[in-house]
DNA sequence: AACACCGAAACATCCGAGGTCTGTTGCAGG
DNA sequence: CCTGCAACAGACCTCGGATGTTTCGGTGTT
């Protein structure tokens, strides 16, 4: 194994073990190096690799430093890896955002401040009444984060803004070629709000369920690959607890 | 920003553009150096990192390349960031889990092959009849792997096998501790096992439910923090559909 | 045809010399 | 005594070259 992995790994165990605690300061490089044994460039590879992930934080001037290491920070990361994946598996992502997002909307029904249900209302209405599509989808964003972040869930709120990422691109798409799209969304966020604000898990939850599910109806068609009749039936399962 | 942050986005792009495709080679250290402008070492710090996310494949000797990119490969990168998260935030793994491992599970009573099944089956069958506890741990990871990987979803997968592994040492911990655990953990497994093999999907998600739900109340109890009565309530609504 | 050897190509590692940024220290002025 | 500016030291940033290792492919022998 290359010096420069087996130093990543070093460090990962010292972070691990404790040894280095968030927000801990490092040793210096040439320090560090010796420490473990090697030199300079090869410790900054691996210090460049933690910093990809979000483990370490370097600061010029200053020193390197471990993050807080809180999972918002490093499932944060996950977005850099998802960037990577195109039209081909973005239905696969979609379809985890359905199992995700319904369940953090219950949650959110259940867990969710006064006052943050007064700020979600207040974003709703925020927007204009021909918004441009862009407008619109970066309010989606913003929707659909309170949301997740009023599930009390970190991990849960992280790894659905990771996921939200590429299907924002489709939901542009959309926006621009489906007529309806616009006035549907906003019925649906409305529906959602009013859930949440009703203390009503499995309503909010039923909703989340068609609003998601309308963009992965819409997406398969338009990706042309709405010939498996298996997998509408499947994914009607969990909806059907909304009864 | 850093000239080797630069050069991440620069390789990013040169991928997401296309003009580099899954399995394609890099140009050489020094040509690619020279072509982004900055010399080798800052070149590699980048190159470094974007392995460790599993995007490019050095072989020593060869040269670089553009990995598969495809999502089971990437997300298994998220299980490196997993590892740094402790006994205070498994626990949020663990309810992400108890979400996607319920839905996974009827994902898979649905598209699982018979074939495939037939496996599923015959490894209930290889474990002893007194398992050591890191036995039982390691068949029961092989077990949920190949239900993941039925719900015919990859990243449904991968993304479970990341949270699979914080959970694992948990589950040994609790295999050493708690007397009927072992017993309980080989009922439950037969019984989603039988709910998939009769193409029962709500029957298999509540049974999934139900043993992802138990190692999750067993470790709330062991961390002490069994104090949040509104927790339990609304982690019993998505069961609640096993009735 | 199969095998062993050899050389070119490419990455791995190291080193040492500047460059740049940051936080701190010390001095002068109010 | 407090404030503001300037110089300093510490730490990371970038570079380019030299040397070691590994792999691949061509060549010659058996």
């Amino acid at each position: 194994m290359p010096v420069t992995d087996v130093a990543i790994d070093k460090i990962k165990d010292m972070i691990i073990s404790g040894e280095l605690a968030p927000g801990d300061r490092l040793p210096k490089e040439a320090e560090l190096a010796q420490r473990l044994g090697l030199s300079r460039s090869s410790l900054r590879e691996a210090v460049k690799a933690l910093c990809l992930i979000r483990v370490l934080d370097v600061r010029q001037g200053d020193g390197t430093y471990v993050t807080s290491l809180e999972p918002n920070l490093l499932l944060d990361a996950m977005t850099f890896v998802v960037d990577f994946h195109r039209d081909d598996t973005v239905l696969d992502f979609l379809a985890v955002r359905r199992i995700l997002e319904p369940a953090a909307t219950a949650l959110a029904a259940l867990h969710m401040s006064d006052d943050d249900i007064t700020e979600l209302g207040q974003l709703l209405g925020e927007l204009e009444d021909s918004p441009t599509v862009e407008a619109l989808v970066a309010n989606d964003l913003q929707f659909h984060r309170k949301i997740a972040d009023g599930s009390g869930n970190p991990v849960l709120c992280s790894l659905l803004d990771s996921l939200s990422g590429p299907t924002a691109r489709a939901r542009i798409w959309r926006g621009l070629t489906q007529e309806g799209a616009v006035a549907k969304t906003r019925e649906q966020h409305t529906a959602i709000y009013e859930a949440i604000a009703a203390r009503e898990p499995e309503l909010a939850r039923s909703w989340a369920t068609v609003h998601v599910a309308g963009v992965e109806q819409w997406l398969r068609n338009a990706l042309g690959t709405a010939d498996d009749p298996t997998v509408p039936d499947s994914d009607d399962g969990p909806a059907a607890e909304a009864s």
